[in-house]
DNA sequence: TTGAAAGCGTTACCAA
DNA sequence: TTGGTAACGCTTTCAA
């Protein structure tokens, strides 16, 4: 049973750990953070007296000092997007694992990235990551000569200092491309919405990459372009879509439907069914991110899941790594992508796409 | 165009400000912070030299003098849940709206939260939002002995010394309530998962007692307590719930069930129409939170709503006004709720509820 | 191993 | 109005 005597004074700091230990503050900063020698028994009598005291060490001061704070900075934007959250969650989960905290910025608009940036070097942070926006390539170079590493995650490099871990659009891309072609689609869409992030853009690129490289014509694959991005804009897009109209078809041809993202699939499969037409039956869909609800039963999308944990995961690395070698080059790090087969886009039995 | 000279010097202080403006540290000080009085022009040579040297505030160094830094602690849980993701959206605009910085800590456990203040404390934040689990009373306690306030949202009052902003549960569910009777519903069930939150069993009790009130006889309110919180809960619970028999009864009494979440609700909906059983024409049902999802189309919810960024804005005024008077008597601060009317217990034509 | 002392960058008080 | 100076609380040399 750890008793605290008093707290009187207000604050109880190293100085008063060290007087009551006998020995000096600086003792006490090198048993409590060992760091320097410290003989066993004034390592025992300063824990002993911390202990006591409820000494906790004021972060300010020590970050002061070492010129650093155990802070990692984190922009995002829209975190109401599931996707966006779940990433958030994942990093949040990260960086404490690794006994750091988050200081977190919500952007609603992708030129206040550099602004966020600067407050966070003004915190000392030991690094930041961004997961919105695109930072300008001039605060990201103040950044790395305060010898603050900064990390984008599904975003495009821009420039030469900043490390970036990305989700591999184009392996999904192909696994999207496989899939549909594999249950036998013979014509595409592409869904994305005006303003679309990078990742998106790239997504788009592959996914017609990968489907002339399996020789599909360049007729068969359209692109809707969504007025706005989320539910509403996957809604729309299935409104304004001629889909139900080539769906009706005597000899349908089965659309192939791959989205820039979950909420763009949702919403264009609401919209679609709102007309009477379905998925698989009357045409296929894939979505990207496999946020929880596209797992729900109302929906069931086949979509190409993201490893958030490792996404996670490898953007603290390469923090780390940069911290350690600030003049190392700048990196891309692709996050392997699965496809998760659901209702949408059902599972083919084996057969080799070698088509 | 603004000229910064050179990033030789890796930092640029405070005193190189005063000494490219041929002034001193202190009236730099003065200057920037607007605090105390400074010449005309000294503030002019000032700013001018701050602008071109790109001067910053280390805001290490100035928490530390002043005591506090401009960081508010945020405590959440389970960030992919919408509805905390949204609470939590809010609480970063309002936040960032006030000047502060948000210091976020994700909690896997209640028990953390603890562990998280104490942190906070470390920081020296200017005050703390607890949006998940319950701080035991005694941290709280050491949070305002440091002049931290904290306060929580949606949940219990814990002590004497945490302010508690809350949706008005008992509104919600008295207008849950009164939506299922005007629609003629005759048995009702509450559906909750075990282990619920605070919010979530005082919404309970608050639908019991709107229903015995209105004279609806106890046994026409049965309550099903999921194994599990969230979407698969909901499921489970309909995949257990009896309302399949009874909703097939000749006179069927039309039965309205009201959840705790607006997960739970997703969840129950699409369990029971994987039974055949749908919404509203077989049973009556109303979520809570009005997340994004509950409008989607192929859920369309009735629901009530939560105005999270009034949460957030009145947690933060809370914060506020403790500051500047630790020793307010703690407060509970109730937020109203509306009824969104969606299909699942459409919209009724007046009716007055006098029954 | 230890303690004294010199910072880290700001702010606030106080005398000028 | 201004500048010197003393904190703020910690870490890290550097001698002893």
């Amino acid at each position: 049973m750890v008793k605290v005597p008093s707290p009187n004074k207000s604050t109880v700091t190293a100085q008063d750990v060290a007087r009551l230990a006998g020995v000096s503050r600086a003792v006490v900063s090198r048993a409590l953070s060992n760091n320097g020698s410290v003989s066993p028994q004034s390592r025992a009598r300063v824990e002993a007296a911390a202990r006591q005291l409820g000494y906790q060490v004021n972060f300010l001061a020590q970050g002061l000092n070492r010129q650093r704070s155990q802070l990692i900075g984190v922009v995002v934007a829209r975190l109401t997007d599931p996707f966006r959250s779940t990433l958030v969650n994942a990093l949040l989960s990260a960086i404490q694992a690794r006994g750091y905290q988050a200081l977190v910025t919500e952007i609603t608009d992708e030129q206040e990235t550099g602004l966020s940036l600067r407050r966070f070097t003004q915190f000392r942070v030991s690094g930041v990551v961004v997961t919105s926006g695109q930072p300008p390539e001039s605060i990201v170079r103040e950044c790395i000569e305060h010898h603050i590493p900064v990390v984008g995650i599904n975003r495009a490099q821009s420039g030469p200092s900043m490390d970036v871990v990305c989700s591999d659009n184009h392996a999904g891309a192909m696994l999207a491309a496989a899939q549909l072609r594999a249950a036998g689609c013979q014509s595409f869409i592409w869904l994305n919405y005006q303003g679309s992030t990078w990742a998106g853009r790239a997504r788009g690129e592959a996914f017609h990459h990968a489907l002339t490289a399996k020789g599909i014509a360049p007729e068969c694959l359209r692109e809707l372009q969504a007025p706005k991005d989320g539910y509403e804009g996957g809604f729309w897009a299935a409104q304004h879509s001629d889909l139900q109209h080539s769906a009706l078809l005597p000899q349908r041809a089965t659309t192939g439907v791959f989205c820039a993202n979950a909420l763009l699939a949702c919403g264009f499969l609401d919209g679609m069914r709102q007309q009477g037409i379905n998925a698989p039956t009357d045409f296929h869909l894939i979505g990207f991110d496999n946020t929880p609800q596209t797992a729900w039963e109302s929906y069931q999308l086949t979509t190409i899941h993201q490893q958030v944990d490792v996404l996670a995961a490898k953007a603290l690395d390469c923090l780390h790594e940069r911290a350690k070698n600030p003049e190392l080059a700048a990196q891309v790090i692709p996050v392997a992508v699965e496809l998760v087969h659901r209702r949408t886009s059902p599972c083919v039995t084996e057969q080799t796409d070698t088509l």
